[in-house]
DNA sequence: AATGAATGAGGTTTCATTCAT
DNA sequence: TATGAATGAAACCTCATTCAT
């Protein structure tokens, strides 16, 4: 067999390690960072124990790698949508797009809310992809001043506070929550007005 | 010498215990079920770690106690109020007092939220009190239809979901949430249509 | 009331004792002695944890006091028998006195039999009641000298040794071992030659 | 580098299991199953504690293996003696090869018969090995028909439990029983008549 | 004498991480 | 890179014994 060049084994790497992060998310998802063992997230990932460490130094490092990835992904509808102002179109597609993320993105948000009543939040906050959603939360803020909203502030946390409790409700009873409906309903509600 | 009798005994008894639910809710909310060590709760509680479980016979049973104790509080409000059809006034009262407890329950809270997230819900959903909730929101979703609300399902479900991403946040970022201001925002965008 | 007397205090005690001894008996029977729990010895025998320490120092010492109690009863056997000499008949007797005890006192030779296997054998060495049996084991090897025996001593190792073993069948299959049989064959084949 | 062969992996198992078993035999021989922990058995090994669940998943599993392992070895010789009838002279040879056991695997009769007298009986009961022996006690008690014994079952369980008895003194003080002799004893009185 | 709460050492087991290969 | 045996700290829990009453 010949050798595998630097690239094939970058490749090789990279795909190995997207199995590693796969595995690790659904094994966090279902027991819970602390209760889940990277034993489990060896065998799920199909992968030696001790391998692991070649990819990510640590338990600690693999959450973190987790998140940062699941949630470039989750921010990468800010980058899509050059978004200069939040009008009344942007803020449906971004709720739709989140609704959407709570459908597909289930586990990390599973691992995400989790974590959020945790002292781990640490590692949350301290990833900086956090920090693309600002801009947009200071764009939604406007919008709602726009409105001629008399507090609009309070309006933009309790507009993010909804988008939370409907993922929330979406991940403990996924089988019975109406997500659609729900979103529907606070777009019309919150946007315009209906 | 004589031994206790038993009125000092029970005395005695419950104070302990309600020392080592306290210790055990703080320890809990603080580093979440699993990573919480009984070492830590005995601690805190000032107890020795054997005779925990004297009073609790594992750190299952120690976390369902928390929350049934817990629960049980919170829904006093069902009894305290004798809710025959739910009303403007009553609902609003409902979340007033639920935001309150939101405020005063804050580790319980913190404690529950992450326990939904997890495998561990099984304990939560075993606990009945639970159910006395169920009647409650029966009568606001028939509270909803006689609104003229086209879904009414659909609108009790949000209203619940909302009512958690508040308590979300709160317990998240309890100090820049707004909480009162946006309770009050709630309560006049879906109890009275303002 | 009138106090109790200082006799009626020594019989009480004695009485306590006694109900001690034989709880404790039962529960090391049941799970021998390093499982079994002076917890449940207290709740076998009705009486607070602490109380027990109150009768016996510790555990080994109940141990100790509950082999003493049942050998001495045991080995009343030689007490009453003023042997002199080992004949036909009172070896005759003791075996079936011994068969006897196997079903009577099954507990004590349970907890025996169990002890001889480990390291707390010590315990039961100590004891001195022990050597009341030497004497008897002494005559019964001049009686098979005299009964012509080529090698007594060791035809009287094996004696004791077959009623061991009948002992350790009667002990762990008592509801099959026929034990009534068994011993008379023994009888036959060693004392009487049939 | 290259991780170990397969052979190589296997060799290493099975030696470290063997080495496993061989202390645990020693010490749950010495101070009895449950007094005995898997520290002590650990340090007998010269292997971590913790690396002993890596061959054994329990300590009541560890004691299973040494158990079947064993009786195993024991009861070759049934497949050894490929017996059809139990004869004078297959009978004489299971009892020395019994008692050649006795000698040579010592400290698992000293397991085997402390737990006998043990509620973890069950243990001894659930592996089948056990029932090897059954088709023998059956021929044994066919051969003590064919000799005109008048209760053959009888006959049969006291010759078994004569070993028994045997096996106990030679366990119970080996530097005194005298084996030899004792077995000659026996087969002499009950296989030939002497 | 009597109680059972309290202690703390020690039990079994798990698990993140390292290491030899 | 890949393996999984090995480690040892730390987890939960038990229990003989002590102690305050």
């Amino acid at each position: 067999m010949a050798p595998r060049t630097d690239k094939q084994l970058e490749k090789l790497k990279t795909k190995k390690q997207k199995a590693i992060l796969e595995a690790a998310l659904q094994v966090f998802a279902a027991k819970g960072y602390s209760s889940a063992s990277m034993n489990e997230v060896a065998k799920t990932a199909k992968v030696s124990k001790g391998n692991i460490y070649n990819y990510f130094e640590s338990k600690e490092k693999l959450l973190k790698a987790i998140i940062e990835e699941g949630f470039k992904e989750l921010f990468e509808f800010f980058e899509i949508e050059q978004i200069k102002e939040v009008t009344n179109e942007n803020l449906e597609n971004y709720v739709w797009y989140t609704m959407d993320s709570f459908l597909k993105k289930f586990e990390h948000w599973k691992v995400y809310f989790a974590l959020l009543m945790q002292a781990e939040v640490h590692i949350i906050v301290e990833a900086d992809f956090w920090k693309m959603a600002i801009p947009f939360m200071q764009g939604t803020q406007e919008y709602f001043e726009k409105k001629g909203s008399e507090n609009a502030y309070v309006e933009m946390r309790v507009f993010f506070a909804i988008l939370d409790g409907i993922g929330l409700n979406q991940i403990a009873d996924p089988e019975n929550f109406p997500l659609k409906e729900a979103t529907q309903m606070i777009i019309n509600k919150f946007i315009y007005n209906r």
